[in-house]
DNA sequence: ATGTCC
């Protein structure tokens, strides 16, 4: 099977957009779109994901285009930095490999009313003791644990559970995405082994690109956006980004598995396996749907409790006024049912997001109220020790890339690659001397992130930014990395 | 991403 495709099959739409026309392979129901600049797409072109983007293009029931972002790379199936709407009501098929294995993975930003200048002198005592009080590394659990019936109850009703269990505070609720829950969840369709791995696993980091940073604010271009999001210069922010840990990964594993049974009675025969989908009004594509929805309720409690472990220990730090709140908590690997205008008619659509952030415009009536007027802040984390963003959607991400748009910098190497490549104990002299205080048990675990294995963060954004899909609020750069091993 | 292979 020939997985390589020529920059020749590619055409130039403008400078920050590239498709891959449907007639460039029989099978393709709509055209490949990517988001990249020319720089960018070569990069693109170095591994499958392109190829994998081909073979979305061919799923059942998808409108419009199969769409990339700059920060593409190869996944489970469909690229990660993608994004495919589907029809619902006119043989759109659901895909575990178009969400990912991590289940509502995402991020959410808190602000502290902290300045660089107080934090400075005791950031490795919060730090280290953030990192204590929340456990990290690969199948960790231990911050708390829950019975069967407590965590059945986060899977049906989120963080807002964890909210009436005393946890948190009510506007890290608010300022979440779906207000941290799906509602109506079945969770009978989470298989006992599912929850059995996330019974200790709320309130834990994981471990991979799965951190905790603790930020300032570097720069500010929109002052007016910031000081609605409560933002301002040489303020203290943390991010979290974690998913739904052991709970989501096994989730995606029943459901692929279930699902690869029965291509042949849909009458699928899909170029790649790893692309299995179900028909989304099928008994099997709803019982995923389920699931999925209520790994991301876990992820959101997961999310929310860490939430709360870190305002006690700054509030332990630096005295009980302090305040820590929520500016927005968003996923990048979800999917969800939205309406679209497709060829001036109004359809619901199941929209996957893999490794791509929900970024909707102004006004629209899924943005908290006091977010409206400006649009929906999307959170996009870059590679460690270099700087994140904060920006707003657009109405124009609504009309080209189903609200949507990137996710991260996007991996340029494989982890393999980047341990071989990288000394885990210079990276973490380099980060100590750039001022990031670092709290991560192995330098193995250092150097399968290192910067090296990332593709620029700045560059990346300038393609999301250049196409109008988003505009620039902030930028902030981390004084403290917390990760797992 | 992930009890990094039931």
């Amino acid at each position: 099977m020939n997985r390589s495709i020529s920059r020749n099959a590619i055409k130039k739409i403008s400078d920050y957009l590239y498709e891959i026309p449907a007639s460039f392979r029989e099978d393709m129901k709509v055209p490949a779109r990517i988001f990249v600049s020319e720089k960018m797409l070569e990069k693109a072109l170095s591994d499958n994901s392109l190829w994998q983007l081909v073979n979305v293009a061919t799923l059942p029931g998808i409108q419009k285009y199969a769409l990339a972002m700059a920060d593409i790379h190869q996944g489970y199936g469909f690229p990660i930095g993608g994004i495919a709407a589907v029809d619902i009501a006119n043989e759109g098929a659901i895909s575990p490999g178009g969400i990912g294995y991590d289940i509502n993975c995402g991020i959410r930003l808190l602000a502290s009313n902290n300045f660089f200048e107080e934090v400075k002198p005791k950031i490795k005592d919060v730090a280290f003791s953030i990192f204590n009080a929340v456990p990290s590394g690969t199948g960790k659990g231990g911050a708390i644990s829950l019975k069967t019936k407590e965590l059945e109850k986060v899977l049906q009703k989120g963080a807002r559970y964890l909210l009436e269990k005393g946890y948190g505070i009510k506007s890290d609720i608010e300022f979440c995405e779906e207000k941290g829950a799906f509602e109506n969840v079945d969770f009978t369709q989470v298989s006992s082994k599912a929850k059995k791995r996330g019974q200790e696993q709320i309130g834990t980091l994981g471990s991979g690109n799965h951190f905790l940073e603790i930020q300032i604010v570097d720069e500010i271009f929109d002052e007016k956006a910031a000081a609605i999001l409560g933002l301002e210069k040489n303020q203290v922010t943390i991010m979290i980004h974690c998913g739904s840990r052991g709970l989501g990964h096994q989730v995606c594993t029943d459901y692929v598995h279930e699902i690869l049974s029965k291509q042949d009675e849909w009458g699928y025969n899909l170029v790649d396996r790893q692309l299995a989908c179900a028909p989304f009004n099928s008994i099997e594509g709803q019982n995923y749907l389920q699931a999925m929805k209520a790994a991301a309720n876990f992820a959101w409690a997961n999310r929310h409790m860490i939430t709360h472990r870190v305002r006690e220990v700054w509030q332990s730090v630096f005295g009980p006024d302090c305040k820590i709140s929520t500016v927005y908590d968003v996923s990048h690997n979800i999917g969800k049912c939205e309406f679209y205008e497709i060829d001036g008619k109004r359809k619901e659509l199941f929209v996957h997001r893999k490794g791509a952030t929900r970024a909707f415009g102004p006004n629209h009536k899924d943005i908290p109220l006091e977010y409206r007027p400006i649009g929906q802040p999307v959170l996009i984390p870059g590679d460690m020790g270099t700087a994140s963003y904060v920006l707003l959607g657009t109405q124009k991400s609504i009309d080209e890339s189903f609200g949507s748009i990137c996710h991260g910098a996007g991996r340029a190497m494989s982890r393999t690659k980047a341990k071989k490549q990288t000394k885990g104990f210079l990276l973490r002299q380099e980060l100590e001397e750039k001022g990031i205080t670092v709290c991560c048990n192995s330098d193995r675990g250092l150097a399968e992130e290192a910067p090296i294995a990332y593709k620029n963060i700045d560059e990346v954004i300038n393609v999301v930014t250049g196409a109008k899909l988003a505009k620039k609020v902030a930028r902030l750069k981390p004084i403290a990395v917390i990760k797992g091993d």
